[in-house]
DNA sequence: TCAAGTCTTGCAACCGGTTGCACATTATGA
DNA sequence: TCATAATGTGCAACCGGTTGCAAGACTTGA
């Protein structure tokens, strides 16, 4: 009370109890309403003296006694691209709802923070964690550790081979597959793709559907048309020169980031280079206002608000019902635009579509990737 | 030890003193460094078994014993738009490296979930709180709640007048004044604006530098050219038929949101309309890629992690230094694009441009506004 | 040789809750 | 009417740290 802030000492005080009774008194009024053997006369005392004083239970010391925090960790690499913050948000809404509170911790998308801070958390005791491994992150030795401490954690986008680690991603591979079957059935054989290093799981998992898909419709997969860069628009525009290097040269090109992309799409637009006609391009993971770009972009769409409430409810099953969820796998889904424009098709529909945020693949819970297109090509003269 | 995680107790056992010593000596080798009256050979005893059992303090049982806890909470009203993420990465960042611990709070825009929020932060007994007001918090209640509570707390973005609350913002009445001033130079005269509601003190702000510089041009504001809409595409998208009822129709309307700005251009993609011959557009917040539109567009730029940084800032000498930090405004930038072209001007510089990302005025600490051009409207054809 | 410091260290209380156990007090059953 | 069982309440320990105070060991000076 010193300070201002009442004690459960001070409720007990001036309900003229002791505070155990108080203690009791109060914990059966919230959701844990154990057997409360007590007379309605002193839980009225109580109560009144609780609320006239405003008392609010210190977090800190019921966390301390109860070694239950009500605290969730959430790692991420970065919040200042378009994946995460959605993901956050879905995620602190869920969980707020579920009564924790998410402590925020930000990697940079350097391993070294991602341990340092994943260390931190640790020390405040936190009931569970929900971490988006960075990029950079090769290993899984700091998982395995969490693991054999039983603390609970999800992961997120990202995943490890032969770990039982609980996750949350998305259909990398199909989406990749959509790619490409879209890809061919619009005329072009010459793919190229421009991803990121293997060793990360969504990279791997797009460059086999890649792959896959192309042997699906007998064309070779060639070496020399996997090209990497850096994920940000500077990579994508300095790309373009070794993609026109290439021998045969690509009519078109899958990027693993629509933010590589855009920067393809300055560079044709700088070189002169047509597109869809001259070289078609096709990105990942659905930027907003891709649909409003020069030359709209052809991307995948990841659920991303469901991601997060997948994360946030494996969580909360991990922590609450000690239960062991399976890995969960979301759908994409391919938002056909100029950039990989079909030759000559597709009715003029966009009529019924011109309100923006009329497409909202994230609220449907359907299992299957599918095509979408959400402003049709042939408008752009318009 | 119980559950795996040592204690201090187990850390003085292992050593052979008392919990007190064992406290004293690992508290020494932080950075509090007070006075260490202890034998060197204890002191190594004690190092040792620490790091031998890998012993982390329990932020909760110092933080019950301190009164301090190093937990910042974070209120924002929203994390899916284009500055709230920024911002709050760069807070989360510069807390992170001063040894504070954020945890997020995400209010939805609903001043009710934000008084929830708040509370539930408060029985954290957190150090400090930033808080973004959600807009429709119309009155300053709650704030003035935690001032008499002496919580220290740094508004972002919003501010209200009248009150000694610290506050990080943004110049908005200067970057609507850049917004007017270049519209008037384009040639414009008839220059309405939509935005929201003045009881938020970003609208009104920005509608007293709108107001204030038609007057200095010697242009009478007129009522009915100043519109509210949501600020959503959506919002935009309707709001464009409102303005060509107007009579005389306006030949530029200034946005208080790009997402409107954006809506109001796609409405008039599809009624035909020219952009900018027909109607100048100028948005406001600069979201990423709007120079890559089908019509780029005209915005206000924000310095949101220099925000960030110093909400952040602010926060801390409130907290460390009790000191009185006095409000700070930071500086915008007009970014000119083709939705409010000059009539035939600029030099085409756009080569040594057109590289993504060497932009940003967020690095630079300039204390006044300015108008810039990252990429020539003349290019637009090529 | 003894009193007065210094230097080291430990005891124990406290932060704000929760909870096992014991101690009333009253109701129930034989 | 008395043993027995509920029923209602408080004591005190504990969670994992921090810290005021005192006490023991060892110097130092007179």
């Amino acid at each position: 009370m010193a300070n201002g802030v009442p004690t459960l000492g001070d409720v007990a005080n001036l309900a003229g109890v002791s505070k155990s009774t108080a203690s009791r008194i109060l914990a059966a009024s919230g959701p844990a309403a154990k057997k409360i053997p007590y007379a309605a006369a002193t839980k009225s005392k109580v109560l009144a003296a609780a609320t006239k004083l405003g008392y609010k239970p210190s977090k800190l010391a019921r966390g301390l006694t109860l070694a239950k925090t009500g605290i969730v960790g959430l790692v991420v690499p970065s919040l200042t691209d378009s994946f995460f913050p959605f993901v956050t948000n879905a995620i602190e809404t869920h969980l707020a709802d579920a009564g924790y509170s998410v402590i925020l911790a930000n990697t940079n998308a350097d391993s070294k923070i991602e341990r340092a801070r994943v260390e931190d958390l640790l020390s405040w005791q936190v009931d569970g964690l929900i971490i988006a491994p960075a990029q950079e992150t090769g290993d899984a030795g700091l998982f395995w550790e969490l693991w054999q401490r039983k603390i609970p954690f999800v992961l997120i986008d990202r995943t490890f081979p032969e770990t039982p680690f609980y996750s949350v991603s998305t259909e990398d591979e199909v989406g990749a597959g959509l790619v490409v079957e879209h890809l061919i059935a619009a005329g072009r054989r010459r793919i190229a793709r421009v991803g990121g290093p293997l060793s990360v799981s969504t990279n791997r998992l797009r460059h086999e559907g890649y792959t896959a898909a192309l042997i699906r419709h007998g064309i070779l997969p060639q070496a020399e048309y996997a090209l990497d860069a850096f994920p940000s628009e500077e990579g994508g525009y300095r790309a373009l020169t070794e993609i026109l290097a290439l021998e045969p040269r690509p009519d078109a090109v899958f990027c693993f980031s629509d933010n590589v992309a855009i920067g393809i799409l300055e560079a044709c637009s700088d070189r002169g280079i047509r597109v869809p006609e001259d070289l078609a391009i096709v990105g990942y993971a659905d930027l907003p206002h891709l649909r409003l770009l020069r030359v709209s972009l052809t991307s995948v769409r990841q659920p991303r608000p469901l991601l997060g409430r997948h994360a946030a409810k494996m969580l909360l099953d991990c922590m609450e019902d000690k239960s062991q969820p399976a890995p969960v796998r979301l759908p994409v889904a391919l938002v056909v635009r100029e950039s990989s424009a079909y030759e000559q098709s597709n009715a003029n529909n966009a009529m019924s579509n011109h309100l923006p945020g009329n497409c909202h693949p994230d609220r449907s819970e359907g299992s299957r990737a599918e095509v979408r297109c959400d402003r049709d090509p042939s408008l752009r003269s318009g």
